[in-house]
DNA sequence: GAGTGGTCTAGACCACTGT
DNA sequence: CAGTGGTCTAGACCACTCC
């Protein structure tokens, strides 16, 4: 095994933590000494002690150097795509019925995580694969941040929307485990009570509160990842 | 505002993409020209951009040039710590109880999964905070990863134990939900059928499977992340 | 204060891929 | 084949932080 470019590094870096060569908890040999020892430049070995840092494997502070991570911290990236696209990715067909669509008082609770009073939009939403019940959306949006003309999401859901005219925002995502409630349950056909996998967004543009929907996923939907 | 490093220049291209100045799925200008036109080196333009495309944001092709990502795929990034620092980062007690320690034939699923033939060790496990129940953990490993005097897993979790003894290894992980079947539900104190956040993971050395795992959390429990 | 990582530069060559 | 991003180099200065 040749060590050359600094994914060679990183994987001989890997190799060394693995094998005990270098201690959990204890410290490497600085940057120059392995540009050194690999015979690169020292950009080279930053690259891969970069990479390793941000994978949680690696402590790096300035004068201090770098360290093996004591309690590895592992990081499951998710992708988040839209729910046509999800849906599409598995071969079926999708569609989706807009079953309200309504300018109400926000409850409080919603209120506040998007630091907004008074009215907002409220649409609720079923997604469907091949016709079944995919996933029932619940989604309170900002009115202010939508042109008046696009109140209309019977065509194009509001999710797809949103990231088409509003991409690249910021946001939190949360995943939890629920029992369906009466209303969802019947959407979902499913039995009331049943255990529904749920994720829940909320969105900004800087400081601005765009939308927060919640989504509660037929019985059998999987958030799946590599570590 | 000013622009100066990468840094800099990535949030200058964020804020042209969400000001609608380089379109969604439209190219934008080379490497060169941005360095040219940033005054700076073209390897922080590369360092700007190359953060951006791995946020799923922009899309590089050699020859073909950057183009903003036409569907963005937003990736949510997850820690996934061991679960005594889980319930010590909420300033909680932990502890646990090692339910059942047994070398048993495991079930067709978990053998085809792991790849692995013949007994397995099993270890369930109750995990506590501030001495309520937080999660059960329903484990199987490979008892060839195992040093034969390290089989005891009533001090120190098998889950701390890994982390600590086989490192950085690979694996994948799944949340779902699930209904409490009744052995869970005893030991998590709710009530049979409740809806429970479930977490599965395996994990690899390479070739070698060493433990596929099943967290049930209790009631509550949500894993978060921002986009 | 001094040692380490973080970043930047100017230049170069390479790898991939569209034409 | 030619244009673009991917990477590497040698050197430099800076920022942070431990001593």
């Amino acid at each position: 095994m040749k060590i050359s470019g600094w994914e060679g590094i990183r994987a001989e870096a890997m190799r060394r933590i693995r094998s005990g060569e270098w201690q959990a908890g204890a410290g490497i040999p600085g940057e120059v000494d392995l540009a050194t020892e690999f015979g690169v430049a020292r950009a080279t070995v930053n690259r891969a002690l970069r990479e390793l840092a941000a994978a949680g494997v690696l402590e790096r502070r300035r004068k201090a150097g770098s360290r093996v991570a004591l309690n590895p911290v592992r990081k499951a990236s998710f992708d988040i795509p839209v729910t046509r696209l999800e849906v599409e990715g598995r071969g079926q067909v999708y569609s989706f019925d807009l079953l309200e669509e309504a300018v109400a008082l926000a409850p409080a609770d919603v209120a506040r995580r998007l630091g907004l009073r008074g009215k907002l939009l409220h649409l609720r939403t079923l997604h469907r694969a091949d016709g079944m019940p995919f996933a029932y959306e619940d989604r309170w949006l900002n009115p202010a941040v939508l042109p008046d003309a696009v109140r209309d999401f019977r065509v194009v859901s509001a999710n797809e929307w949103l990231v088409r005219h509003m991409p690249y925002t910021e946001g939190d995502i949360a995943f939890s485990a629920c029992s369906a409630a009466p209303e969802e349950a019947g959407w979902l056909q499913v039995a009331p009570g049943a255990a529904l996998f749920v994720a829940e967004r909320t969105t900004w543009a800087g400081a601005v509160a765009i939308t927060l929907v919640r989504l509660a996923y037929a019985p059998g939907y999987r958030v799946q990842s590599t570590v």
